[in-house]
DNA sequence: CTTGACATCGAACAGCAGTTCGCATATACT
DNA sequence: AGTATATGCGAACTGCTGTTCGATGTCAAG
């Protein structure tokens, strides 16, 4: 009766259904909470509140997704819509894949000084024009969450061996630990600056190394370097 | 010199601001979307609307959460309470618009055993599933057509000093003539091969230059040597 | 004591949001 | 044709939600 192949229970869905789903999606995604039946119904054409009302109920007798009565925005996606993904139910791992490509936040240059302060974005959907942000594949996180991840323009030469040039984009994830010979970024309180190095633990102090020959070492005390990320990847457009 | 450690700002934070946050936690963390101004308050024991709104506004400033504008449960948290944290903002991630992403097809292995076959001059709508694609945000392209676009995964370390090294992931544009000393794929019929390498034409041949030290350049007549594409940028995934 | 910054409270307002209901349309089946 | 089912529309209702404003209390600095 039933088939368990997701990829063929979406496709029973009405073409609605699947907007509305989709949307759901990436809004959850976009901005961090559930849309309102009437948003849904102006991103998806619907014109009456009734009809994505009926249809968010479809959706979840089919078990795509739950509703709090009476909440607003109280939707939450249950399962994926397309095969090869885990079907949990977990609440915070249904956000995978919504789209292949994510966007993660470039918030700053390295080696400047302190990241940029971004103002506050309370502007629904359109982008801050001082932020940049830049698009990837998912795939190429291979696992990593996307909300653990930023980029930042490097500046100077220090890393040219680790083959990160002047102007390249480092994609970082966010950690506070690190193993020895790790290339992380680290802010540094008492210059005021975030510095891209390979990282090694000393005992007493560490140890900051610049991979570029001609370039010394950086020693700070443990207590004033603070890690923020580690390299996951380069970009470089030349 | 402020103190940086995201624990000890946390300590700064008015118990009421502590219970807020940790209560919006709680709440996402349960329920799948944030809570309002007013189940805020019930749970934190606060009396006005207000004060939770205040709350939240000094929250904000502090880049401990975002708000959206007049929107229910706009809210969205943005870094743990606990432990070490870059003291950046984020940028919320926006609603995504798929029309700025394309689609290229990495097409093979550069100096690697087989020859690399480019499809045709059109790369169409279908890809072969066998096909790596990846996916870039259109802007890292600057305006170049996309249909022109291909990417290569690198093997061999022959220009680790261009920065690019083996496994990197290099982004071409097809073409058929190029300028010295630009980056360029290029199809050599009598070894049966493709290779990147710098160009340069020296008239009765062309010399093909690696940018490894350790490394000596190639030697060709013009006959028996095929340009394919430009180099237009470097991903890697460490 | 006065001042000002900070935090809180209560109240009100305008718009938002989920729900419900009557009615209309489309399709499949008898 | 007639009926049942599924889907869609518009309107209205009621409660919810973010915002704003004036007033009050606290406390440290001048």
């Amino acid at each position: 009766m039933y088939d368990d192949d997701p990829d063929v229970l979406y496709e029973t869905l009405s073409d609605r259904q699947k907007a509305i789903l989709d949307f759901i999606e990436r809004f959850i995604e976009a901005d961090g909470f559930p849309p309102t039946i009437r948003e849904i119904g102006e991103a998806c054409d619907i014109a009456s509140t009734s009809v994505v009302n009926y249809n968010l109920n479809k959706l979840r007798e089919g078990g795509w997704l739950e509703r709090t009565a009476e909440k607003s925005r109280g939707i939450r996606l249950l399962r994926p819509r397309h095969a090869g993904q885990p079907a949990t139910r977990e609440v915070g791992l249904r956000l995978s894949n919504a789209l292949n490509v994510v966007r993660i936040p470039k918030i700053g240059r390295i080696v400047a000084s302190a990241p940029v302060m971004l103002p506050g974005s309370d502007f629904g959907e359109y982008y801050d024009p001082e932020v940049d942000v830049i698009e990837i594949s998912r795939d190429m996180l291979r696992g990593v969450d996307v909300n653990e991840v930023y980029a930042l323009e490097v500046q100077g030469e220090s890393m040219i061996d680790a083959l990160i040039d002047d102007g390249d984009i480092v994609i970082l994830r966010k950690q506070q630990t690190c193993r020895d010979g790790e290339l992380v970024a680290v802010w540094l309180p008492e210059r005021g600056e975030t510095t891209l190095k390979a990282f090694y633990d000393e005992g007493t102090r560490i140890r900051l190394q610049p991979r570029n020959p001609g370039m010394a070492p950086i020693y700070v005390h443990p207590n004033n370097c603070q890690i923020q990320g580690k390299v996951l990847g380069v970009m470089r457009m030349v």
